[in-house]
DNA sequence: ACACAGACTGGAACGTCGTTCCAGAGATGT
DNA sequence: ACATCTCTGGAACGACGTTCCAGTCTGTGT
């Protein structure tokens, strides 16, 4: 049993909770390589073995702190809106996490339907469902929308890991964007035409943009339950 | 300069391919973290010092392998189809590949605009373009076609990851379906009906009916620019 | 024929990581 | 007071990525 009242042997005494919050912050600050035992133990200013009383291993750790950062975006219930409004919501409230905390673009994707992953699908799901899509429909419309967050995430998670701190946002897009343009004309046609789109692009814009897709590619079945 | 007979020294002379190749094996047969600079020297009778000669790095080694599997899904320039019949050409080539060696799922999403995920970009843009769909929104369509076929495969990924290789999928997914069972009736409503969806479902169709709604919400708007 | 130069090898070694182990400190029950 | 349990933290283990380097091989110039 846990003590209730906390001795203080050397500072506040180690808990889980203590550990999950350094974690988080050694993972935004120094980046996915970052989280070590030994610079977690540094940090809360003890030894590795003492974090293993708390928890079980590094795989649970990092589950653990996905999972407290995608919880706070899960809270609020945007309620009253349409259905439409409330997806695009809750993505946005996965797209915002991700954009903040890169890492858990990664790590997300490594336990598919754990939570709170599975609160997203939950969340999804019903507003889907409000829209009027049929049952036999409902699981794909969702997971869809799902697959999609979860792969922008995995993206997003991806650009900022091969950018230094320091460098700017818009830098990198030009980088990659004149890049493009020295791609042969012929074989990359296509990606040279929309090179200048990238480069001006907004990334959660476009995200959203792809949620809508979705959406209308789901409404637009509603009175046609095949396609041709 | 690399000598073009190759004289044998123990046995057939290392080479960048020979290593990118036992690397590939490796992954398939012991999975992601079986790929080990040792292990691969021992599969190749030599030292890991060697391998650094061909191969800068582990990262570029990975890319290295994953090129090599999702490169063979390119070659084919599905052409002559309907451009619906093309997309889904790609995403299955894509898809197929990941099912067949799981690993690439993980890595594909590393290095987001690099070949061959941007030699994939460059296929589906093409398609799109074909469909009709006006200059303003190709980049958005493409992107949002390829985030789902990387979130897609992230997900499978993942799911190969939790089993063991002797587990069935259909194992799998009934344990997964007889936990959402299980979950509260209240807080996972929707996740709960569709549990039934989870248990019977073929993830290939499941991933097929996802392009086809993207490309329903594509090809809706080509009359409407703007929803509502 | 013979040495020299560069390409290429492979094993040893370094530093770091995840993880385990355990001697002990602090609190609690009797 | 003692015994017991929870909890700590530093040492140690094995495996990893990577570097180093003495050495081997092979083609070339003489």
């Amino acid at each position: 049993m846990r003590v209730v009242a906390a001795g203080k042997r050397r500072g506040e005494p180690l808990s889980r909770d203590r550990i999950v919050e350094a974690a988080i912050d050694l993972l935004d600050a120094e980046g996915e390589g970052g989280l070590t035992f030994r610079a977690l133990a540094r940090r809360l200013a003890t030894g590795p073995g003492a974090i293993y009383w708390h928890v079980t291993d590094k795989d649970e750790l990092l589950s653990a702190a996905t999972d407290a950062v995608v919880a706070t975006t899960m809270t609020a219930d945007a309620g009253g809106t349409t259905p439409r409004e409330a997806v695009r919501a809750v993505a946005l409230g996965v797209f915002d996490a991700i954009d903040a905390h890169p890492w858990v673009g990664s790590h997300l994707a490594r336990d598919p339907w754990r939570s709170p992953v599975l609160r997203v699908f939950e969340h999804l799901g019903r507003q889907v469902q409000a829209l009027g899509v049929p049952d036999a429909a409902l699981f794909t419309a969702a997971s869809s929308l799902l697959n999609y967050i979860l792969g922008v995430g995995g993206q997003n998670a991806a650009n900022s890991r091969g950018i230094r701190p320091d460098t700017n946002r818009v830098e990198f897009l030009t980088t990659v964007a004149t890049a493009w343009d020295t791609l042969d004309p012929e074989e990359y046609a296509f990606t040279r035409t929309v090179a200048g789109r990238l480069r001006e692009h907004d990334d959660r814009e476009e995200f959203l943009a792809g949620i809508d897709l979705i959406l209308a590619g789901i409404t637009a079945r509603l009175g046609t339950p095949r396609l041709p």
